[in-house]
DNA sequence: ATCATTAACCTTTTT
DNA sequence: GGTTAATGAT
């Protein structure tokens, strides 16, 4: 600990506003904090302005959304406040009260070891139970389902609740699902049986905890004197309250949010959260972080002339006293593919052009699946790239499978890991048997592991001897579990049930990754287990980590110096010195499911803000008029966003008509190219609709292309795919001309001659 | 019971 | 385009 007073090292380091935050330890205090304002700093300084003045780390709980968030402080905290700050209850909501949850658990009466389900888990126990009920499973697909349960939980609607709620049942019945309830009722049940809980449980039982357990509430209230909440704007109803009550009893609570940065009502988070903050705590002091120190004032004024098209929000105002800096740039190109290609020479140009690291540079895009042709051009390129978010390394299927077993002998009631690895690697348990065991379970009210244990009372033969060789071997690995490390007995367990040399013998490209990656996650238990600061290195400790770990948090390589690629909402909190947000098309971005109505367009406004305002100097926005989509060639329009955006601050790059070389001949590219345009209020113009489909055209009989030194201006040619037509122009190096011709059908375009197959006509 | 072929869905966004 | 669940053949 050094000796200088807490206050010197941090006034320098903030201006008033932060560091009134920092300082207002006690009571509710709420930090509206806007993009760039130093939101992190005021939180971290205010954690060790805490620590420093004497309060026990441990009595201070601080709620992030992600974990590498959650990390990040920690680490600074640690830098400012020294090591005590290893003490502090600072991580996820979900990783926080899941800790709380297990050391509770029998209150609730579920096993301390529960199973925590990811979506894909529960989405496969609702598609069971679907079908178990012979429901229309278009009608009642999973991902909806699970989004209504999971809207109930997030409100705090328990099955009892909503099988009574008038609204509930009457939406569900005015849209042909009036089973939900039912199903509502039945994966609460089989979650329960099977010792599982999913992601909203975590929130909601906790909610139930501390409503149902008056002693339990009291013991953290005591314990946390001070909260903090981070990313405020993003917590939903069900987090609100759990720390509404924790905050009862010292008040100490102090949220930090941006209004303007909500991105996550979709699943449930509301703004009301903020207003309401106001509401509960009249004597509430509330501080406005405005001034932005990441980025330029174009980006900052072109993010402010974004976020003033919406309606809800609280009055601030953001400014930078940065340089004025670049303008906007806006890229259009023809395809993803030439998207991805602009964006990858841009970032060479400005690499070499600004001497930048790779790291300085975010690529950002709307969905996951835009990644592709920005991959491929980098990689073309030579760009070193990592891609972020996306398929998780513990989502893929045999990472899924290994962990299922670990699931299993930790907890054998686990029914989605059963189901998933009792006849993986093959062992002649079909479906039949498995269902006749899921109806015997059934029967006899237990969970399956229950009928399966003791299979021998159930059933005789040769099927029988095959379940009790994989129930003993489950009941083996449970035996080592409470005696051997982590390590030890994920090795024991890749081998004795097969799995590694399946994956062995797989010699398939594929197979070969997949053993890679049973390798790499090997390796990580192992190093868990060797890890001197843990102490308890079992099986049970490594999944109650894992569980809650999404993405490729698991090890952030540091070192690296590659551009990133990431979703927009991966991006939050993050910042680079170039951004490229790629993809600025109607129906993408604006996501065409945010259409229908203003909340929800809103929303994708605000995701367009936060992606704007993470560039500290150079933004580029870029669309592409045509992109591969679901197996097919689509025609795009801009986003309506380019429109929003002050025109005096953008500079436009529009990239002419395909070359011929990657020109493939399709009506309805033909047809669009050929569209009359119109101009919108920046100068953006807007491609309409072909007038009337082209027919592809049809070579002369005695086709054969001239050569092309003889082609010269004025003169009319007959192109093999696009017709007749006139060169307008000629430009470039002798060896390499550049063709300007207006086709009669097909408008003007740009051809190299070298490629084109071009016959003058006489 | 298992493998191979076919159909269907997909693309929001994350703990 | 790609994966994954549902069908059909052996």
């Amino acid at each position: 600990m050094n000796s200088t007073s807490p206050e010197a090292d941090y006034h320098n380091d903030l201006n008033l506003p932060q560091r009134q935050a920092v300082e207002q330890t006690e009571g509710p205090v709420m930090i509206i904090a806007g993009a760039g304002s130093g939101k992190t700093r005021v939180i971290v300084y205010r954690i060790s302005h805490l620590i420093r003045s004497g309060i026990e780390p441990f009595s201070i709980l601080a709620l992030t959304f992600t974990n590498k968030a959650a990390r990040e402080m920690r680490e600074r905290i640690a830098e400012l406040a020294g090591p005590e700050a290893k003490n502090l209850w600072m991580g996820t909501f979900h990783s926080v009260f899941a800790r709380i949850l297990r050391s509770e658990a029998d209150k609730l009466h579920y096993p301390r070891n529960f199973t925590i389900y990811d979506t894909e888990d529960s989405k496969s126990l609702i598609r069971t139970l679907v079908k178990e009920r012979n429901l229309d499973d278009k009608q009642y697909t999973a991902g909806y389902v699970l989004h209504r349960i999971s809207q109930a939980k997030n409100n705090l609607i328990s099955v009892e609740e909503y099988e009574q709620s008038e609204k509930y049942r009457s939406e569900d019945s005015s849209m042909g699902k009036g089973k939900i309830s039912e199903l509502y009722r039945s994966y609460s049940d089989r979650l329960f049986r099977s010792g599982a809980m999913d992601f909203d449980d975590l929130l909601f039982k906790t909610n139930v905890l501390f409503r149902d357990f008056p002693e339990v509430l009291y013991k953290y209230q005591n314990k946390f004197r001070f909260i903090m909440v981070d990313e405020y704007q993003d917590t939903n109803f069900s987090q609100y309250l759990i720390v509404k009550k924790l905050a009862l009893l010292h008040e100490n609570i102090c949220v930090v949010g941006d209004d303007a940065q909500s991105i996550y009502a979709f699943r449930g988070a509301t703004i009301q959260n903020i207003l309401n903050f106001e509401r509960d705590y009249p004597d509430v002091k509330i501080f406005k972080l405005e001034e932005n120190y990441r980025s330029t004032q174009n980006i900052v004024e072109v993010a402010n002339s974004i976020i003033a098209k919406n309606l809800n929000q609280l009055p601030k105002k953001v400014f930078s006293t940065k340089e004025k800096g670049a303008k906007i740039r806006v890229l259009r190109t023809y395809s993803d593919n030439e998207e991805g290609k602009r964006v990858a020479e841009s970032i060479l140009e400005d690499k070499a052009n600004q001497s930048l690291d790779y790291k300085e540079f975010g690529v950002l895009y709307r969905t996951n699946a835009q990644s592709r042709s920005i991959e491929e051009a980098l990689r073309r390129q030579n760009i070193p790239y990592k891609i972020f978010g996306g398929l998780s390394f513990y989502q893929r299927k045999e990472i899924k499978d290994l962990i299922s077993y670990f699931r299993l002998t930790i907890n054998p009631n686990d029914e989605e890991a059963l189901k998933r690895v009792i006849n993986y690697p093959a062992r002649g348990i079909g479906k039949t048997t498995l269902d006749k065991l899921i109806l015997l379970a059934g029967e006899n009210e237990m969970p399956i592991w229950g009928i399966l244990a003791n299979i021998r009372h159930y059933m005789a033969g040769k099927t029988a001897e095959t379940l009790d060789y994989f129930a003993t071997m489950i009941k083996s690995f449970a035996v080592m579990e409470s005696q051997a490390n982590a390590f030890d007995l994920s090795m024991h367990i890749a081998k004795q049930t097969g799995l590694l040399k399946e994956l062995y013998d797989d010699k398939s490209i594929e197979g070969l990754s997949r053993y890679e990656n049973i390798q790499a996650l090997l390796n990580g238990i192992k190093e868990f287990s060797d890890s001197g600061t843990r102490e308890d290195k079992s099986m049970s400790s490594f999944l109650e980590e894992v569980a809650l770990l999404t993405g490729d948090e698991k090890e952030e390589e540091k070192g690296t110096n590659t551009v990133s690629l990431m979703t927009i909402h991966a991006a939050k909190g993050l910042e680079f010195s170039n951004v490229y947000v790629v993809g600025m098309e109607e129906n993408l971005f604006p996501s065409q499911l945010s259409l229908n109505n203003r909340a929800e367009l809103e929303e994708e406004r605000r995701l367009f803000y936060v992606a704007l305002t993470r560039a500290r100097k150079k933004l580029t926005l870029s669309y592409a008029t045509s992109r591969y989509k679901w197996g097919s060639t689509t025609s795009c329009e801009p986003s309506r966003f380019l429109d929003e955006m002050d025109p005096s601050l953008l500079e436009l790059d529009f990239q002419k008509a395909p070359p011929k070389s990657d020109f493939s001949f399709d009506r309805e590219k033909a047809g669009w190219e050929n569209g009359s345009t119109i101009r919108t209020g920046n100068g953006l113009p807007v491609l309409k609709k072909p007038l009337a489909p082209l027919v592809p055209h049809i070579p002369s009989a005695d086709f054969h292309p001239s050569d092309p030194g003889l082609v010269k201006e004025g003169m009319e040619i007959e192109h093999e795919r696009f017709g007749f037509g006139i060169v307008l122009s000629l430009e470039g190096p002798d060896n390499n001309l550049k063709a300007t011709i207006e086709f009669k059908q097909l408008g003007t375009k740009q051809l190299l001659l070298k490629f084109a197959k071009i016959r003058i006509t006489p």
